[in-house]
DNA sequence: CCTACCGATCGGTAGG
DNA sequence: CCTACCGATCGGTAGG
């Protein structure tokens, strides 16, 4: 990711066609030809196409982590910390162009009903997000931001309500989604108020 | 879709096989081969592959209006139609099966970033599908079943849940997942209850 | 990293 | 509905 080497280039890019068109129509071909080289110069840096979409969910993995993940970690643990992330997301999903959260919403569906070791990857990272946000809301239950709740259930809503965000804003062109998904998580996460609620800002 | 001809056969393997993999990845030759015909033969009912994949789409709408739509009108209208439709769709996504609901959720993420005529039809479908969830809202807004709300605010929330039960469900075999999307509905809805508010039975 | 190639499959066509 | 075929593209390989 920090690097401009031919490898990284592909990731690159077939990370961006992966999110636009779902990573199983990345073809080694359309790679080569956007980017200048010749598919066995392509291929020759992963040997597969399977390695290749692995390589492509480390990627964006890393780019998540970078983008979302850290950045929100600034904030303090618990609500605060869960909200920054909420709307992060929320700026990526409503940003012009191509960006990190699509990748992911496009992924997330694109594997559901299949097998093997990618779909494997997919699931792992889908479980790990899902468990970060149940690991934020149960610290903000221990800290009594929010009243006693299930933390898996509100973590599943807050996941269907970004990812919705994101998507109804591709497929409706509706740049008024995204706030739906936030506004709808605030009044959730409002509704469950506990003593030690904090402010939400933004 | 009520008779046994083989252009209805063709369409309700593809039908199946889009809900599965995407009906972009939906092959002639693979549609052929399952089906014990020639390419030829398949190929000739439709004449080109997206006057396939919009004849799938029409057959898609009208499994949908037959199994989801028709069912719940049975139910007065308002809240209890409303509650009607989010139960036979978790009941779909929760069955074992390949599933109506199911060929929506995979159709409506696929086609977010891609243009043409297919794109457009999904869209059309999916924004037919959130105005008849907010004509339903309103509907209880007036009935005073719901206090007074955005319907396109709550109609947004309905269809993330429903669509997110049934997404979870498959990429992660969590068999709670559409109940989660159904128990956050029930819980959205009585936070808006009105002085007529029916009972939610299931 | 390249050229050149492999068998398989793609959407689509000709002709019956 | 079939066989037989078209050019294009697929993932992958050989050899350098």
């Amino acid at each position: 990711m920090e690097n401009g080497t031919s490898k990284q280039r592909i990731l690159e890019h077939a990370y961006q066609l992966g999110g636009l068109y779902g990573l199983e129509s990345v073809t080694i071909g359309q790679l080569a030809e956007q980017l200048g080289m010749s598919k066995a110069g392509v291929y020759g840096h992963f040997g597969s196409k399977q390695a290749l979409q692995l390589e492509v969910i480390r990627y964006a993995r890393a780019v998540f982590l970078r983008d979302v993940i850290q950045p929100a970690e600034a904030q303090p643990a618990g609500v605060p910390r869960l909200w920054a992330m909420c709307n992060i997301l929320v700026s990526y999903s409503a940003g012009t162009g191509l960006h990190g959260g699509d990748f992911w919403v496009t992924v997330f569906h694109e594997y559901g009903s299949r097998s093997g070791a990618v779909r494997d990857a997919v699931e792992r990272t889908f479980s790990g997000w899902l468990q970060r946000l149940e690991q934020l809301i149960a610290t903000a239950v221990e800290l009594r931001q929010l009243v006693p709740c299930d933390p898996a259930q509100l973590a599943f809503e807050i996941q269907a309500l970004l990812n919705a965000g994101g998507h109804v804003f591709r497929l409706c062109q509706d740049p008024k989604a995204p706030e739906r998904g936030q506004g709808a998580i605030r009044q959730r996460l409002e509704t469950l108020r506990g003593p030690a609620f904090p402010a939400l800002n933004e």
